[in-house]
DNA sequence: GCCGTTTTCGGCCCGACTGTTTTCAGTCG
């Protein structure tokens, strides 16, 4: 082992015997330790060769030894002992500027988080707030520097990268130089997390479109700058690709650069049996200059005999030969959500009360709210043990009597326990309206336990709504493995509907396992999940995420009336 | 854990800054 190593090494056992609440002259002691060693002359072999190690200040007799074994053996038990016993993850939270070893220890001690990505949801669910010496302003720097740290981690999630494109396509469109502008790729497909952003535009100056997206105030650094493609990393972290093309090539550009990769391929497969040629600049009829006139891509999918692909569909999962018999399905509108049914209020870890919510939920045109605030067993989010329901539904009683334009149900977000029971006495599931019934604990579980485990509670006569099905939060937590088919199966035997979580970090479930509910008629609850006013907002992202997953208003719990929904409800109890 | 030494255990770098406190704790450099 090299010097530089075994100083990696010794640094590290301080930052584990810090975090680990030692002595903090200890803790000191091995960094000291650490910069003694990379400070002396000559590889780790001739240092311990020709001074064995002794007599150098700041290395005593525990230190020598540990860099000793360190140099013999490449590795030590020491270390790799206090390794185990604390998460990567929480080494990894360290990162996060204002994050020191104190902070991390305390959120690990008293909520069990364990990596950015839990601490970052924690942030939003306002868990952070009360521990002792945290506070608002902790909370929302915490989350600041995990926003930091995450920006040239590569890929995006679909909010952000939606706000940075906008703030592109803005100036473009306004300065009078393009014709047509789009945001393309991806971000179009609605993709629950984006690469980059793709904006094309047409014009017949070119070299000024170029010169304007260059020089935008959000554009950090140039990476390239052509004739017709810049490419640009924003401020944010996010690149971003800028094409121009002439305003006939428009329409086939856009299809071409919206994607996917796979969709295009199979639509110029499909040209090319039809005798045409496809690519970016056009649709061509065999060795013709011109192209065959397109307008707008609509008339691209029509002259190759198809009805128009939404752009949530081009994923290659079957859309063009549902194109070709006119079977695409009416797609969800976010106006067609009628009520929102995933809502913590006050009374377990959301922030706003029962009455602010729902008076929020209507001016947004809502007519329903379902308030499912959380059971005891999450008790880090002040889950509701039986008493302080009485107080919260006889609350949702009362608010109920001042509207008559939109309707509380009572419900609960239901822990789904470690056997798959649920998290209260039957008298009291009898109580609600609906139930949504989730994990939020024992995340280590093989498929098939996790699988049993969401089945046996999908079985449950109280269980109205599957939550978050897997528990992933994007770009940073895997979801427990589950067999999705298996649970689609279990909640179309039962009556049981599924969540989609509308929160952008969670888009849960995932969009390539909803068409296979749809198909098995299972309705899907698109749900904000929200733990404030600004939470009920997310909807919408769900919406896109239920598009890319072919459901048609149809299909969504939440697309009936209050008055359907309630009939819904009470038909699950029989 | 290291150092220095009145050789057996007490002291170890600290100030700016922030945020949470009500006199201090934690982070950063």
């Amino acid at each position: 082992m090299d010097k530089k190593t075994a100083a990696a090494v010794l640094d590290e056992i301080g930052t584990l015997l810090e975090i680990m609440g030692e002595n903090p002259f200890k803790t000191r002691a091995y960094g000291n330790a650490a910069r003694t060693l990379l400070s002396m002359p000559g590889d780790l072999d001739d240092i311990i060769r020709d001074t064995g190690l002794k007599g150098v200040k700041g290395i005593g007799e525990g230190i020598r030894e540990r860099i000793l074994e360190l140099h013999s053996n490449g590795r030590s038990a020491y270390y790799e002992e206090l390794k185990a016993g604390i998460p990567a993850g929480l080494m990894d939270m360290l990162r996060i500027p204002g994050m020191g070893p104190k902070k991390a220890k305390t959120v690990y001690d008293a909520l069990g988080i364990a990596d950015i990505g839990e601490l970052e949801y924690a942030c939003h669910e306002n868990r952070l707030v009360e521990l002792p010496g945290f506070g608002l302003k902790t909370q929302e720097k915490i989350l600041e520097g995990i926003a930091f740290i995450k920006k040239h981690s590569g890929q995006s999630l679909y909010p952000a990268a939606m706000s940075e494109a906008e703030k592109l396509i803005g100036p473009i469109l306004g300065s009078g130089t393009v014709i047509r502008a789009s945001i393309a790729g991806s971000l179009r497909r609605r993709k629950e997390t984006v690469k980059d952003i793709d904006v094309l535009v047409s014009s017949d100056d070119p070299a000024a479109v170029m010169e304007l997206f260059t020089t935008l105030p959000d554009v950090e650094t140039v990476t390239s700058r052509g004739d017709t493609k810049s490419s640009v990393i924003l401020k944010s972290g996010i690149a971003a690709d800028l094409r121009v093309v002439t305003d006939v090539q428009y329409p086939y550009a856009l299809h071409h650069f919206t994607g996917s990769k796979l969709h295009n391929t199979a639509m110029r497969g499909r040209a090319k049996d039809m005798g045409l040629k496809m690519n970016e600049y056009g649709l061509f009829r065999g060795g013709e200059e011109a192209p065959v006139p397109c307008a707008d891509e609509a008339e691209i999918f029509k002259a190759l005999g198809l009805s128009f692909i939404p752009p949530e569909l081009r994923e290659d999962m079957g859309e063009i030969a549902a194109a070709e018999k006119g079977g695409l399905p009416l797609l969800v509108e976010e106006t067609d959500i009628r009520g929102v049914l995933h809502v913590h209020s006050l009374y377990s870890d959301g922030i706003d009360e029962v009455a602010e919510l729902a008076g929020a939920a209507r001016k947004m045109g809502y007519g329903y709210l379902g308030l499912t605030d959380h059971s005891p067993s999450a008790a880090y989010a002040g889950g509701l043990k039986p008493d302080d329901l009485l107080r919260q539904q006889a609350e949702v009683d009362a608010v109920n009597a001042m509207y008559t334009d939109i309707r509380i149900f009572k419900g609960a977000e239901v822990d789904i326990l470690g056997d798959g029971s649920l998290d209260y006495a039957e008298d009291v599931l009898k109580g609600f309206d609906f139930t949504i019934c989730s994990i939020h604990s024992r995340f280590n579980m093989t498929e098939d336990e996790a699988t049993a485990r969401l089945v046996r509670a999908v079985e449950n006569p109280y269980c109205t709504i599957l939550g978050h099905p897997t528990g992933r939060l994007l770009l940073s937590r895997e979801g427990y493995p589950v067999n999705m088919k298996r649970v689609i199966e279990a909640a179309a035997a039962n009556g049981v509907a599924i969540e989609l979580n509308a929160h952008p970090l969670r888009l849960d479930i995932d969009w390539r396992e909803i068409m296979y509910a749809r198909r098995l008629g299972v309705k899907i609850a698109i749900n904000p999940d929200a733990h404030n006013i600004e939470g009920l907002k997310v909807v919408g992202y769900g919406v896109g995420i239920a598009r890319k997953g072919w459901l048609s208003k149809d299909d969504v719990l939440n697309a009936m009336t209050a008055d359907e929904l309630a009939g819904w409800f009470r038909s699950r109890r029989k």
